[in-house]
DNA sequence: TCTGGGGTCCTAGGACCC
DNA sequence: TCTGGGGTCCTAGGACCC
């Protein structure tokens, strides 16, 4: 029997503040884009549960959650502070799991199949690693534990907070069921509007679906839903993920049509990019532009070099060449950004850094 | 209420080659 | 002269997740 476990930690990036600034906790508190730089028009990334309490929520505009609630700490997010967290976090997970795959900056599968044979071992092992979590880390985290990936992450869902869930092979069906289908993993807004609008409005509804109707309806993706929804996934933890592409994308303060702002920011995301795979050892094929326009219109464009590189500046140059040729002339922008994919390994030279660590 | 930034995966048409 | 099918790459866009 597989034996998975999917630690979720709560508030992540709120907690991390915590931890640092003791002062906020048990008060409301958000991490969100700092005001100034976007002129406010930025969203709440976590709220910790006393902001929760107020309906502040996670991808919340910060405008309306200040309406609701103008006393709540409002901290501009830390990133690097973040990650340089998350990485003491995901060594401590790989030490309970026998595979392990790290799914976001604050999530991962722990595949502790062999050295738990029981339901009860998998619950030990999370109750210790979740007590490790605390004691070492100062930070809570929920703990799902199934017998495959998609019902453990949606067991997590149900830990949450700070708890531990169990859903045994045989439960997982009714587990599921009574659910609401936009509950479902990988069914989102939309698919969410589709299945209701059929009929199905429980994840119960769509799992006694006729599979064959529901294959008509949405092709490969109705035979997966009809899997999810009977708690039914084969899908391994993956414990070699490379990374696929690297982007950059950033709202302005003020929606904007000027050509030099516009070029300088490409300049220094592309920059950021470059170090990005500097970083990582990668070089890269395709540069991709995003455009949206102050109405949210969204349009990419993207261009696929002949080789494969590492410059920054190369970057720069086809994402304002292509920004030239297919951006609308004279219509204001809200945001722009720009991504590199088709990555490979770069074995060439290695960076300052490197040779100055003596690697 | 007015909407961020980091990603992944999938689809689909057209070009091009065999 | 008219007619295939498969494979791969390129480009654009959409849905989804955290």
């Amino acid at each position: 029997m597989r034996l998975i476990l999917l630690v979720d930690m709560d508030y992540f990036f709120v907690a991390c503040e915590e931890l640092r600034r003791p002062d906020i906790k048990g008060k409301p508190a958000v991490v969100g884009s700092d005001p100034r730089p976007t002129g406010g028009r930025g969203v709440v990334m976590t709220a910790n549960y006393p902001a929760r309490k107020f309906g502040l929520r996670s991808g919340m505009p910060l405008s309306l959650a200040y309406r609701i609630k103008k006393d709540t700490i409002y901290m501009p997010e830390d990133f690097e502070y973040y990650e340089q967290v998350s990485r003491k976090v995901m060594d401590l997970i790989k030490k309970y799991a026998d595979r392990f795959e790290q799914v976001s900056i604050d999530e991962a599968f722990a595949d502790v199949s062999v050295r738990a044979k029981s339901y009860e071992d998998a619950l030990a092992l999370a109750a210790r690693l979740k007590k490790e979590m605390k004691e070492e880390l100062g930070l809570p985290c929920s703990i799902g534990v199934s017998t495959n990936k998609l019902v453990a992450k949606m067991a997590s869902e149900d830990a949450k907070p700070n708890g531990i869930k169990l859903v045994k092979e045989a439960d997982a069906k009714e587990f599921l069921s009574g659910k609401r289908v936009g509950d479902l993993y990988g069914v989102g807004k939309k698919m969410g509007k589709v299945l209701e609008g059929f009929g199905y409005k429980t994840i119960g509804d769509l799992a006694k679906a006729n599979p064959v109707v529901l294959v008509e309806r949405f092709k490969s993706y109705g035979a997966e839903l009809h899997n999810s929804a009977n708690g039914i996934d084969e899908s391994e933890v993956q414990e070699n993920w490379e990374v696929k592409s690297i982007g950059r994308e950033r709202t302005f303060a003020r929606d904007t049509s000027d050509r030099e702002e516009v070029a300088r920011l490409f300049g220094g995301m592309s920059k950021e990019v470059g170090e990005e795979l500097g970083k990582q050892g990668l070089a890269f094929k395709v540069v991709t532009i995003k455009l949206r326009y102050a109405d949210f219109e969204e349009v990419l464009k993207s261009r696929s070099l002949t080789h494969r590189s590492v410059d920054p500046e190369e970057i720069s140059r086809v994402a304002i060449q292509l920004f030239d040729r297919y951006a609308e002339r004279g219509e204001e922008l809200r945001k722009i950004g720009v991504r590199v994919s088709n990555l490979v390994k770069y074995r060439g030279q290695k960076s300052m850094k490197e040779y100055a660590a003596g690697g």
